[in-house]
Formats: C-alpha cells, sequence, structure tokens
RNA sequence: GGGAGCAUAGCUCAGCUGGGAGAGCAUCUGCCUUACAAGCAGAGGGUCAUAGGUUCGAGCCCUAUUGUUCCCACCA
C-alpha cells in the first residue's frame, strides 16, 4: 500500500488494487468462531444469464454496508454469494441461440443440450459476480454456490422426497397457467396481468328442448369448442324453464347441458355463461363441481387439436393410462393446426356467417401473460407436480405473526399475510432440461411411480428393473427456496449450519417477496424448524431521472459499470444509500451523482491537508493528553455522531446514518475544526502536536464510520495515515464511549461559532468583504468562553482584534445579538443608520413573536401541566434568553437613536 | 373489486416513538482565505395536497376528499 496521497481523487486509479488487496488479505472469508457472535447475510442470487443492473447495485450495496459494519463491530459476519440457475430464463437464451444455428431441442437430445446448457453457465456464470467485485461488495467467494451445485440438488432432492412422502407434494391434472411459447406450464406468481384491448363476443347458442336461443358472452370465443355445459343461476327467473334442458353447440352441433352453478351471475351480462373446463380457472371449478366432462382443444404450443392429438389421447387410453380429472381431446376439424388468433377469426366469421353472433362489442380487460416472455398465458388441464400449499402457509404466517421474522418496513408484512393467506397449491413442474429433473421414476411395467432421491433398482410396486425418470424439471424458485440452508450444508448437519444458520437478514426488493421470500420461510420452517432470517429488508427500485422503471424498451436504464467507471463505486454506492427510506424507490440523477462525488472529493482534499500537517513528524494516532475546548467539541460531537450511526443502521436507517457522517465530516470536520486548529498547526511545540494528533485521530474515526459506505475511498486513505492494523476493513466500528463526552467543552465551543456565524452573517448583509477588518467588542456573561475563543474570532470573523467585557457604551456601532452575547462592530463609515434602525427592528420583532409564544404556552395551564417537564423547563429556559436578547436589541436601538 | 405507497422549498427527496420545518441541486450576493472554485462565507424561497377530528401541542395520530404510482383479484 502506498503511504502518499495522489494530489487529486480518481477512483479508478485505486478502486481495483484495493479490492485485490483485499483478496489477496482474506478478509471477507468468514470462519465459526465461537468467540464471537454470527451475523449472516445470504446474497439473493443473481441470474447466471443476468449482467449487472442498476437495481443489483442498490440491493448488494445494502448488503454490503450491513456486513462490513457488523464485521467491524466484532461479528463474524459472513455473507454468502452465489448465483441462480433460472430455469426458463437460461433455457430460452440457449434456445435462441441454437435456433440461429438451425437446431432445436429435439434436434439435440436431453443430453447434448444440458451440456451446452452447462458450457453456457461456465462461460456467463461468472460474469456477474465478476461485474459484483467493481461495487466493493465483501462476500465470501470461498463459499460461493450456485443453485444447480451439488450440494443444492441434493437439498432439493432431499426436499422433494420428503415432501411427498408427507403427501403435501402430489401429481394431478389441474388447471395450470400455459405458456405457449416457453412450452411449459408455469406457476400463479409468474403470471403478470396486462390490459389489452379486446372484445365481447356475443354467440347464440340454440336451446335444444325449446328452439330459444341464449345469448352467451365471452372474449374467447376459440375455447367454444371445449364447452361441456353452459351454466346459468339456479334463482334466475328467465332461465328457471331451462333447468335439465340442454343448448346445441354451434359449428360441431355438439349437444352439452344447461347447468345451474353459482358462478353464473345474475347481474352480468345476460346471465348465462358458457364453460369451458379445460380452458379456464372458473370453468374448471364449474366442471369439477357439476362433474362436467373436461375437453381439451389446445395443443401445447398454442395450436388447435386436431386427429393427431386425439390419436395420442386414444394412444394413452389404450395403455391405461388415463388419470383422474384426464382432458378428452377434441379434433377440431377444419379448425385444426389454427394457432388460437386464427382459430378466433375463422370461428367468430363462421358463427357470423350462420348468424349465430349477435353483436361484438369492444372491451378492455386485463390478460395474463408470462413474465419472461409476455405470450399470452393459456390456461390449460394439464398433469404437473404441485405443492400442497395450506399446511405450508400456515406455520410461515404464524412466524411472522409472532415476530420470529420481521419485515422493514413493516407494512410489507401485510402483502405477505394477504399472499400467504389466499394462497393457492404452488405448480412446480415446468416442461424444460434445464434445472432439477424431478426424481420421480415410472415404472414401464405397471406404470406406478416411484419418488426417490435416485432411481430405484427395481420398481417397489412389481419388481420390474425397467424405470424411467419424469422428464420434467422444477420451477427455479423451488431450489432458490432452500437458499439460505442449502447453502450451509443442509441436509448435512453442519458447523457452519449449526453457527451461521437462522440467518440474520434478507435484504432484497418488494418485487419478489411471492417468488422468494415467501417461499423461502414456508420451506424454511418445514425443513429445518426455524425461520430462515431474523429480518427481511425490503428495498425499492431504482428508477430514471423522470421517475420511470428502467426497461430495456424504454432504453433508459443506468449502466453501473458506466456510473463506476466515471464516478467510482464508492460515489454510486452513497448514491443509493443516500435521501433514502427503506422501502421507497429511488431517483438516479447525474446531479445527485455528482455531488456524492462531490463528497468523496471533499473527504480526499480534507485528507491531503491532514497529510500536510503530519508527513514532516512522528504522529501518533491517539489522543493527547491535554484536549482544548475545539478538540473537545469536535472529539464529543464525533463521540455523540458515532452513537446515533449506530443506532441509525441497527434500525436499517442507512440513509440517515449516511447523512450524518456527511454533516460531520463536511460540517464540523472540515468547514469548522480544521479551521479552528489552522493557527495551532502552524505553531511550534505541544500545541501543535496535539492538533495533529486529534485530526489525525478524528479523520480514522471518519474514515471508519464511512468505510461501509465508502469501502474504497476509506481503505486508500487510511492505509496513508497512521494506524494500526492490516485493513480499515477489521478496524473497530466506533460506538458510544462516555470518556469522549465533554458537554462543557461542546457548549463553550457553540457560543463562539454562534458569535462567529452572527458576525460573519451580518458584515454579508452588508457587503463587508473579509479583507476588510473591524475590531469586535463582545459583551457577555461568560468572558472566560470569548476571550479564550477571541483568535477565533479575529481568525473566521474578519477581526481585527477582540475585546470582551460585561458591557460596552459604544455608539455608531453595528449590533449582532446572539444567546450569548451582544457583539458590536464599529464600521463607522459603513453603519447606515436606518438601514441598521431596520434591521435591528425586524431582529426585535422576531424575537418578541417567538417570546409571546413560549409566554403562550407557559401560560397555558394545559400546556404546563400536561406536557413533560423537560420540555416544559426547555420554553422556560428559552423564554429567559429570548427576553434577554431583547433587552439587549432595545438597549442598541436606543444607543443608535 | 380489494389493498398499499406517495403528495413537504423551483427540482429530487429526508424528517426516527407527536415538543419551534431540513439536506442536496438550482437561484442570488460576496470571496481565487496557503486541502478542496468539484471550494469558502452568506441570502432568498414552504398555508407540510384539501377539509374535519384527537391533543396542552399535529408534517407526524384518526376520518373523509382529491391527485398520483404500484400490488393483488376468477369476473363471462
Amino acid at each position: 500500500m502506498s503511504k502518499e496521497l495522489a494530489k487529486s481523487y480518481k477512483p479508478s486509479d485505486f478502486e481495483d488494487r484495493i479490492y485485490d488487496f483485499w483478496i489477496k488479505g482474506n478478509y471477507f472469508h468468514a470462519e465459526v468462531d465461537p468467540d464471537k457472535k454470527p451475523y449472516t447475510i445470504v446474497m439473493p442470487p443473481p441470474n447466471i444469464t443476468g449482467q449487472l443492473h442498476i437495481g443489483h447495485a442498490l440491493d448488494e450495496t445494502l448488503q454490503d454496508i450491513l456486513i462490513r459494519w457488523k464485521r467491524m463491530s466484532g461479528y463474524s459476519a459472513l455473507w454468502l454469494p452465489g448465483t441462480d440457475h433460472a430455469s426458463i430464463a437460461t433455457e430460452a437464451k440457449i434456445v435462441e441461440a441454437m435456433r440461429k444455428e438451425g437446431l432445436s431441442k429435439d434436434d439435440l437430445g436431453r443430453e447434448k443440450f444440458l451440456e451446452r446448457a452447462w458450457e453456457w453457465k461456465r462461460e456467463y456464470g461468472g460474469r456477474i459476480t465478476r461485474q459484483l467485485r467493481k461495487l466493493g461488495v465483501s462476500c465470501d467467494w470461498e463459499r460461493e454456490r450456485f443453485t444447480m451445485d451439488e450440494g443444492c440438488s441434493e437439498a432439493v432432492k432431499e426436499v422433494f422426497v420428503k415432501l411427498y412422502n408427507d403427501g403435501k407434494i402430489y401429481r394431478g391434472n389441474r388447471l395450470v397457467n400455459w405458456c405457449p411459447h416457453c412450452v411449459t406450464s408455469i406457476s400463479d406468481a409468474e403470471v403478470e396481468y396486462e390490459e389489452q384491448q379486446g372484445h365481447f363476443w356475443h354467440i347464440l347458442y340454440q336451446v335444444k328442448e325449446t328452439g330459444e336461443m341464449l345469448e352467451i358472452a365471452t372474449t374467447r370465443p376459440e375455447t367454444m369448442l371445449g364447452d361441456t355445459a353452459v351454466a346459468v343461476n339456479k334463482d334466475d327467473e328467465r332461465y328457471k324453464h331451462l333447468h335439465g334442458c340442454h343448448v346445441i353447440l354451434p359449428l360441431i352441433n355438439k349437444e352439452i347441458p344447461i347447468v345451474c352453478d353459482d358462478h353464473a351471475d345474475m347481474e352480468k351480462g345476460t346471465g348465462v355463461v358458457k364453460i369451458t373446463p379445460a380452458h379456464d380457472p372458473n370453468d374448471y371449478e364449474v366442471g369439477q363441481r357439476c362433474g362436467l366432462p373436461i375437453v381439451r382443444v389446445f395443443t401445447y404450443d398454442g395450436h388447435m387439436t386436431g386427429a393427431e392429438d386425439v390419436a395420442e389421447y386414444e394412444a394413452l387410453k389404450a395403455k391405461g393410462g388415463l388419470t383422474e380429472n384426464e382432458p378428452e381431446v377434441l379434433d377440431c376439424g377444419k379448425y385444426a393446426g389454427m394457432d388460437t388468433m386464427e382459430a378466433r377469426k375463422a370461428i367468430v366469421a363462421d358463427l357470423e356467417a350462420l348468424g349465430q353472433l349477435k353483436q361484438v362489442k369492444a372491451h378492455t380487460h386485463d390478460v395474463g401473460t408470462c413474465y419472461r416472455c409476455h405470450t399470452t398465458i393459456e390456461p390449460m388441464v394439464s398433469k404437473q407436480w404441485f405443492v400442497r400449499m395450506e399446511p405450508l402457509a400456515k406455520p410461515a404466517i404464524k412466524a411472522v405473526r409472532d415476530g420470529e421474522t420481521r419485515f422493514i418496513p413493516e407494512r410489507f408484512e401485510k402483502i405477505y399475510f394477504h399472499w400467504m393467506e389466499n394462497i393457492k397449491d404452488w405448480c412446480i413442474s415446468r416442461r424444460l432440461w434445464w434445472g432439477h429433473q424431478i426424481p420421480a421414476y415410472y415404472c414401464d411395467g405397471c406404470g406406478e411411480v416411484t419418488v426417490a432421491k435416485s432411481m430405484p433398482e427395481s420398481c417397489p410396486h412389481c419388481g420390474c428393473r425397467k424405470l424411467t425418470q419424469d422428464e420434467d424439471t422444477l420451477d427455479t424458485w423451488f431450489s432458490s427456496a432452500l437458499w439460505p440452508f442449502s447453502t450451509l450444508g443442509w441436509p448435512e448437519k453442519t458447523e457452519e449450519l449449526d453457527y451461521f444458520y437462522p440467518t440474520s437478514t434478507l435484504v432484497t426488493g418488494y418485487d419478489i417477496i411471492f417468488f422468494w421470500v415467501a417461499r423461502m420461510i414456508f420451506s424454511a420452517l418445514e425443513h429445518t424448524g426455524k425461520t430462515p432470517f431474523d429480518t427481511v429488508f425490503i428495498h425499492g427500485i431504482v428508477r430514471d431521472e423522470l421517475g420511470r422503471k428502467m426497461s430495456k424498451s424504454l432504453g433508459n436504464g443506468v449502466d453501473p459499470l458506466e456510473v463506476i467507471e466515471k464516478y467510482g463505486a464508492d460515489a454510486l454506492r452513497f448514491l443509493l444509500v443516500t435521501g433514502n427510506s427503506p422501502g421507497n424507490d429511488i431517483r438516479y440523477s447525474e446531479k445527485r451523482i455528482e455531488a456524492c462525488s462531490g463528497f468523496a472529493n471533499k473527504l480526499w482534499n480534507a485528507s491531503r491537508y491532514v497529510h500536510m500537517n503530519i508527513d514532516d513528524f512522528d504522529v501518533k494516532n491517539e489522543l493527547p493528553e491535554t484536549l482544548t475546548t475545539e478538540d473537545k467539541w469536535i472529539i464529543s460531537t464525533l463521540n455523540t455522531v458515532a452513537k446515533e450511526i449506530n443506532e441509525n443502521l441497527g434500525k436499517f436507517e442507512l440513509g440517515i446514518a449516511v447523512q450524518k457522517i456527511y454533516e460531520f465530516t463536511w460540517d464540523c470536520y472540515c468547514d469548522w475544526y480544521i479551521e479552528l486548529v489552522k493557527a495551532r498547526l502552524q505553531s511550534e511545540g505541544d500545541d501543535a502536536r496535539n492538533a495533529r494528533q486529534v485530526l489525525v485521530w478524528v479523520l480514522d474515526r471518519i474514515l471508519r464510520l464511512l468505510h461501509p459506505f465508502m469501502p474504497f475511498i476509506t481503505e486508500e486513505i487510511w492505509q496513508t495515515i497512521p494506524h494500526e492494523g492490516e485493513t480499515v476493513m477489521l478496524a473497530e466500528y466506533p460506538s458510544y464511549d462516555s470518556s469522549l463526552d465533554f458537554p462543557e467543552a461542546a457548549a463553550e465551543m457553540t457560543r463562539i461559532m454562534n458569535a462567529i456565524r452572527a458576525i460573519r452573517n451580518r458584515r454579508s448583509e452588508m457587503n463587508v468583504p473579509p479583507s476588510r477588518k473591524a475590531k469586535v467588542y463582545v459583551a457577555t456573561k461568560f468572558p472566560e468562553t470569548f476571550k479564550n475563543g477571541s483568535a477565533f474570532i479575529v481568525k473566521l470573523a474578519s477581526a481585527s482584534e477582540v475585546e470582551v467585557a460585561d458591557s460596552f457604551e459604544l455608539e455608531g456601532a453595528v449590533t449582532v445579538v446572539t444567546p450569548d452575547a451582544k457583539i458590536y462592530i464599529p464600521l463607522d463609515e459603513l453603519v447606515d443608520r436606518d438601514a441598521e434602525l431596520k434591521r435591528l427592528n425586524k431582529e426585535l420583532e422576531q424575537l418578541r413573536k417567538r417570546l409571546a409564544q413560549s409566554e403562550g404556552k407557559l401560560n397555558n395551564q394545559g400546556f404546563t401541566s400536561k406536557a413533560p417537564a423537560a420540555v416544559v423547563e426547555g420554553v422556560r429556559k428559552q423564554a429567559e434568553k429570548e427576553k434577554e436578547q431583547i433587552a439587549l436589541i432595545e438597549a442598541a436601538i436606543a444607543a443608535l437613536k
């Protein structure tokens, strides 16, 4: 490490070097240490397909701040990183790449495809974690995991088998969300609803028994071929005569019953609704209640079924492979093979030709789409694997209700509860190859299923030796749900698991509470008996300058790597926590990042100044025996700030904490303390030596306090000042120390500072340049304080000299009044009697107003009797000060006249 | 249809359990004071969305209203 500090702040010159230094020192590594308390964060694993975006930058920055703070506070702080295999997203990318080569999945076959996928993982899986390093993340790379590595896969199998044996995983035909583009089922959480312009088609169905026409409205006429009933409400007077009758399904002239079901709402439309159990969630329910057949009319890739599909169905039937709720398949005849949109057009046209299309109305409605490819979802009855959610959700609700896991901010608990309380069974099977293959084996002989962690030698049901593993894989989130414990070695009883689990804090965005957070909680409770983390710290999303979500299509994304290149990772990190409170969105703006970078620059320059004053001396980084008033003031202030920052961090108020460091550094240290000691530093002897020590000591504490937020610059500077230890990363985080409290000195310093501010203020109002010095007379009850501080007034308030006394009889002087002093500045030629009178009167008026307020309170018996004594006492003192000041100003006015 | 967030200075936002409205940027004034002009010293600028209520006291708590963003929901 260099001992020199470069002339100017150029983060790109040292950030990478510092990161390498940390890696070489192995400072990120956390061990099981019985002498320390554990603090654990598991990183939300980014997708291997992903590139670092600003959302990651926010998420990782918050985690890094917490982990660095805890590490410096004496915890064994483990931040466990990793990546997610992201089955749909990755598979889609590989399929897309293959398509460009003219290859399909079937051309390659499963084995070859998976080889390619792993190749992809090797190539791109490390990209995102390399990018993360640019941010300065201090995670334990030795413990990096991947959702499909051996251990995580073991955990997945363990969980699947256990849940299956407990009856909490089952396989069956249910209505699922089907993405015809990804050609797989997806879970309810993966459906995104988008508002679309559509139509209501009013179709006429003829009643067989009476010949009358029933008008039925639908938004999806292409599903009508799969209708197996129409429903009316049993209380609907209009249709009571039709109970038990049938209608003729147009186009295919199929006879289907009219059933009664509460789903038919008398208030809505005509009160008659067509029932397509195979392709609509509600209709599926009606079908179940009324015992209707299920007729599938769509293929899995979004076309109308035809003879081939029927043949497939018949073959399965012949084999005895039909199970409960197995949908029949319809040969859609002339519509067979059309995609659903073509079919819709053709069917509508044919209905019109038949005179059975009564009307078409425009209609906007929410249409479900796939969250990955945004293709319209086709609800479809299909045989899939499901997790039974009710028994899992209950304890997960209780754990949060009982406070075993809490959300920051708390309002997100409501969202969590609402979701958990209304949860449906979780469809976990995906017709994909990239992922955890479902550990279920089908016997070629008897067809029975066996669920086991590995393929059984022979079928336990019939002894047949030929078994085939289920082709499908599990939802990506099934493995992510195990992340907090699978990464620590579960199901093995490792010492890491014992020590670091349950983890401490989960940091994530509100957008994946359902996908991930909720599922981790119920999985952890089910398999480890414990909630996976104490606290879920939720943050918002980063928006662009106009408050819009960043998106590829808008092209308004901010590339964090470019920002780091230009301003440094420290500035970006600072930006992401400043002026923000938990759970709220953040707006990115160039102006703001410049301000953050400006702060780093300020710190850099202050450090350079410190260097100018210590480099030629042997300066110890410890407080001297003798402290001056200004020393005590800065130390005492720092002590208070350190106390507050720890409190704020403990409450996840990172934005408040960082602002306090900012203010202390810039206002207290740079603008006041350094200015206050400049004279001493130029002197010789103990005075100067002591000042150097305090200067260094305070800077060291600033660097420590700031380090979790701005790790690079703080390390770079820290290495150049006197210090103990190898890295600021492992220096102790400052906290409150009662021996560093100097309230009297702080009060004295405040009196001087108030006087300086008041004089500057008055001079500025009168446009007196600093070069024009003037004598200052201070009339005060604290003569010692002001005598001691007169040098400061000379230097910082452009005074030629300072005279202190109980009172002065001066005429033609400008007067300023502070709570502790009346100050005269004789600037004869500048004194504009009228202007001065006007100003004094204005001030008097303000003071009187305040006094009136104070006295109003004190005269209010409700206030004096009910308000806390300390508050009442505070107002009383305030009122006294105000009276004193008023008297002083009145005297000044009288003197002018 | 249900729920949540937000509304505070020209702009972007803080404001912790109720106890005299803040920051950054922008604007204006004066300073190249030997760390920093990416700076220093100052100034102006707010009916805390609206209307009620609780309280000795409300930006903060309660109710309603308006605007705005988002989430959830099976409405043909």
